[in-house]
DNA sequence: TGAATAGTGTCTCTCAGACAGTATACG
DNA sequence: CGTATACTGTCTGAGAGACACTATTCA
């Protein structure tokens, strides 16, 4: 906005939208990947995304046509919010892209996505994902950890973990969450009682119970609280070079 | 990425960089503002920041560059993070443009900032600039007021607050960048105990001392944790209404 | 009845906040 | 000497983690 300013226009550029779609099933941590049928990163997996629809297309708007499109999701119903942008040129071989990358967090959905737009879609474990056995297209390898990293985090500070779950819970299946998406072990004890004192977290959902063996639990549902007081902190991972004392 | 696959091709948009520079100055909590001297929005106050220079700037480097350009830092040695993307069709009248707002901390500037790019950069008291008070330009407040509530809530969990410090500093340095941007008290003592017992927050930077009255205070400098275990929390904000016991 | 899960009580250790008291500078 | 700032010690109450114990269901 400096030099030029008779003869220079700012540039123009292509401008997408990616998902990170992450979700509880079977207790593991899943996320959403898509095998690319196309050059490039032909037969890598790649998260859910698309360039948006036209130049008034909203970003959050195109996130939820995404959502819709790739992963047969209503976004009215989940959580979801921007990570950040990725746009370092040369991290798509085709041209420059700017990359705006959303965060979503599903209950958990029991059944493979199938029927969907595109081919290919599946839950996989966000462990493997990371691992490096999984071949992950572009930069969505950073994108995915930066996900996770903020889901692990805002779980310590707000009730995210309830997004994970359907509209009515109980407090073992929100143990589940932390120790999923944490992967630690946590007394269900002592979760019991730390969850439960935190003002405005969860809120009981009448006198329902559940089926299983065992003594029937109570139902929740998300409270009004929009952060944690106390905080559930997480495990210091520290204590790992430990002994039997 | 699914309709008209032979005819449609994706829009192209217009990408700008925009900066939240933060400091202290004289123990208040300050942001630089610049004042418009063109339309839209002339006269009213916006963050500095600026279009991409042509399609292949990174955008982290254009950050680096408008940060020279417009505030004559250098933000090799700064803290700089992104924020997020801005992209609501609309906050430009001029047109659809995707704005990329980067998060500045910068040790206190003692002058004003002079002989810059921009004319009418000033440094403001976030209080004030959050205030109503003064008019901002696009969505300039909400960037800001996103800005804000991030340095805050890192200055819990990360050694932030040393950004805004110097090389050295003492631990009654320290205690003023948290007391001003949380806008809180905080008592000396238990702050002193508190910031050294986080392993790798600061580290001593030999004997050395410092002028003022009463007895020289020890310095110290950043250490290399990068997340405070145990973190620096809040005082809960829930102890407003208090009575005179 | 036993197995399985839900929920409670209680102990101990650590940490946060309050604040008395000591140390070292300047005038 | 007093005053101002830096730093230390100690008390108390709240929370974290460990774990014994009670409650309620099904087979």
């Amino acid at each position: 906005m400096t030099d030029d300013e008779d003869t220079w226009t700012p540039p123009e550029i292509l401008v997408a939208v990616d998902l990170v779609i992450l979700t509880l099933r079977a207790s593991v941590f899943h996320v959403l990947l898509i095998e690319r049928g196309i050059e490039p990163f032909k037969g890598a997996q790649a998260l859910p995304g698309g360039f948006l629809n036209n130049a008034e297309e909203d970003i959050y708007a195109a996130a939820l046509r995404e959502l819709r499109e790739e992963a047969d999701l209503d976004g009215t119903d989940l959580h979801i919010e921007q990570l950040g942008a990725y746009g370092t040129p040369g991290r798509d071989p085709r041209g420059r892209v700017l990359s705006i990358a959303y965060l979503a967090i599903a209950p958990g959905l029991p059944d493979p996505v199938a029927g969907t737009d595109a081919s290919g879609a599946a839950w996989v474990p966000v462990e493997r994902a990371l691992s490096g056995d999984v071949q992950l297209a572009f930069d969505h390898w950073k994108i995915l950890d930066d996900a996770v990293e903020r889901a692990r985090s805002k779980l310590e500070h707000t009730p995210l973990a309830t997004a994970f779950c359907g509209t009515t819970f109980t407090i073992a299946d929100l143990q589940e969450v932390y120790e999923a998406v944490w992967g630690v072990d946590l007394d269900p004890r002592n979760f019991y009682r730390k969850v439960q004192r935190v003002p405005g977290f969860i809120e009981s959902a009448g006198a329902d119970r559940r089926m299983t063996t065992g003594r029937p639990a109570r139902l929740f549902r998300a409270g009004p609280a929009a952060t944690l007081h106390p905080p559930l902190t997480r495990p210091d991972p520290s204590n790992d070079s430990e002994e039997g004392r």
